[in-house]
DNA sequence: CGACCAGTACGACTTTACTCGAACTTAGCG
DNA sequence: CGCTAAGTTCGAGTAAAGTCGTACTGGTCG
């Protein structure tokens, strides 16, 4: 089918000078390393932000854009999972919310991280599972 | 230092030009980043490592070296889980296992990941709590 | 307004991990 | 042999995480 790739990239919506206020974080200085790779110790998470890393494009992305074939509420617990130790910001723009890897304050903090994260190679190719029709999935 | 530092570093017993085998651990093609991010996202494994790490002198150290306060079972369970993960090697000798970081494998997959360990300050100087007499405690 | 859509909140269940005591194993030593 | 010491194994209790369905919220657009 795929009529409308809604869920890919497209323009952001207007941002009048100033961006939304990200959603509540940790600062920079309280990352904490214990946090930062238990957060990227699941391999949905770990997928996430190499998929933020590697196919970064001009803009931030809404969970959607993943095309993880899990439910709504399991994205947004890793979502969550992720913001609230630090390795992504989100944003609100009208429905949706983007995220992006918050790379200056990890590369400040954890030189080399993001570095490894974005080499390293998984070994399942077919993870995760990717959106089929049907079901309660994500949209 | 007290007057018996007992577990502290002694000249390792004679090997006979072969080291004993070391207990079972993943190879090093098998060591999958998310399990070593797991085993490192513990606050007590990542003082282990990273006491490995700093202080690495010219010998292994058995597990009583690192004059941890928690009880003989837990210990085992970490350091455990740290091979198991392929963090690090153990080799038994005699009555004590000891323990150092199998830094080749983790450089040769992961690069950059050593580094980061060994860089990162820990927010609390007091973790974990040392050892003091009288319990159930590690010798 | 009303339908739709992205995503959240909540709650239940399951699985995993951490923690610890107690009993056991094994090596070295007198 | 019998003691001690280093460490394991087992089992239980508890806390944390992952999974997922259902209901809800809040923009967007006809």
């Amino acid at each position: 089918m795929t009529p409308t790739a809604r869920t890919s990239t497209r323009p952001q919506p207007p941002e009048p000078a100033g961006l939304p206020e990200p959603l509540p974080e940790p600062a920079r200085e309280d990352l904490r390393l214990e946090t930062v790779l238990g957060a990227l110790s699941d391999p949905l998470r770990l997928f996430i932000v190499r998929k933020l890393l590697l196919e970064r494009e001009a803009f931030d992305h809404p969970c959607g854009w993943f095309g993880i074939d899990r439910p709504k509420s399991s994205l947004t617990h890793h979502f969550k999972a992720l913001r609230e130790a630090g390795v992504i910001r989100q944003r609100q723009y009208g429905l949706e919310r983007r995220s992006h890897v918050r790379t200056d304050d990890l590369d400040a903090r954890f030189p080399g991280l993001l570095d490894l994260v974005a080499a390293w190679t998984p070994v399942d190719a077919d993870f995760p599972p990717r959106i089929r029709k049907g079901g309660t999935r994500a949209s």
